[in-house]
DNA sequence: TAATGCTGACTGACCAGTCAGTCATAAAGA
DNA sequence: TCTTTATGACTGACTGGTCAGTCAGCATTA
């Protein structure tokens, strides 16, 4: 019964580990299933058995990584400390996740293209945007409301700390040679929130 | 004579707005090259007579519009006025640019993610990139010699600067009905600038 | 014996790139 | 002036290869 149950859960990350591999590897367009396929170690029948196609499985891998770095922020919005504290802690955290963000951020420029076309991948990013949007709002209204930051437009600061978050990131991966990550977006969150400071 | 030689010159501008239209409604990948015949009132057969492949059309499609976003900042660099003024003038006159940069912007980013699996695309976009980063990290440092910004590190300033303009424009593209994308990097550039000001 | 999980050869659609052939015009010859 | 030959721009049917997705059948377990 429990082997019963798990195993599609099993077959399912065995899978999407699989096609992380390969996707990161080759990109969306150039991936073959048989690749997918022969890296998971199954035939290739067996992942329409799992997934109903190419598209689910890179849908499911975007959305689950998203997923957790917004579920992070999220724990951030609710936790003590000054703003500045908690965008620090961010930063370190996605530091941390820097290795697995190159294998998975190419797929995510593969998609923000499509997104500009396909109505269904924009509704996706839309989404995941605006939600990530919404919490750095509503963290920066917590720090006016405490008197650690100015007065100031809430959503435009979110939109600035969450572009420069994208484009410096964008940067540092096309040459990771030219800069540090880490002190980079550290040093431009402290010049952002010293320019907010009361 | 005059026509003779003019010709090719008059195919190839025909081929790439034909190739522009159709890589921007469709993506590089989904893109066929006998739509662009069709869509450039020629064969199939005569855009292999002026471009060697599909890859080539766009290479020289987004070279193009790069090195015309070059171009300009280029201009700048060596206009008299301050560093604020001269950085506004260049979001004003990308402004002008927002409508053909919806159309070019999908396929960049398709070339992201190209550029971070081949060697060769990574090449043309870390010299962009470069390019970039050293025209502004020039203008900074005109401002720093003239007085009117603080001692700060011209790179990293650099660095923040062309980031925000990136990440801004990905998050107006995905959405741009949230916020007006001249007054979100005109403030952004506002307060960055504030914050290094003497 | 039946059900479940899986296999991998196969199919059909797709498309970049090719090339034998067309046609309008120009140059040479009668 | 009329005819013939040559040229080069262009055409579009075709080829060769690729690959997502299918399905008849096999193996293992209950």
């Amino acid at each position: 019964m429990a082997t019963r149950t798990a195993l599609p859960d099993e077959r399912k990350r065995q899978i999407l580990e699989a096609a992380t591999a390969v996707f990161s590897r080759s990109g969306y367009h150039e991936a073959r299933m048989d690749d997918i396929a022969e890296a998971s170690g199954l035939s290739k029948g067996a992942l329409y058995l799992y997934f109903p196609g190419k598209a689910a499985l890179i849908t499911t891998l975007l959305e689950s990584h998203l997923d957790r770095s917004l579920h992070f922020m999220q724990g951030l919005v609710h936790r003590e400390g000054t703003v500045r504290d908690r965008l620090l802690a961010y930063i370190r955290h996605e530091a941390g996740e820097l290795e697995s963000m190159r294998a998975i951020l190419p797929l995510c420029y593969e998609f923000y293209a499509a997104a500009l076309r396909e109505q269904e991948v924009a509704a996706f990013f839309k989404s995941y945007f605006g939600r990530y949007l919404d919490l750095l709002d509503q963290m920066i209204r917590q720090g006016i409301g405490r008197g650690e930051l100015k007065q100031t437009d809430p959503r435009q600061t979110a939109i600035l700390l969450a572009g420069s978050h994208e484009g410096l990131t964008l940067l540092w991966l096309m040459d990771p040679t030219t800069f540090d990550w880490t002190a980079q977006m550290e040093s431009s969150l402290q010049l952002v929130l010293d320019a907010l400071a009361v």
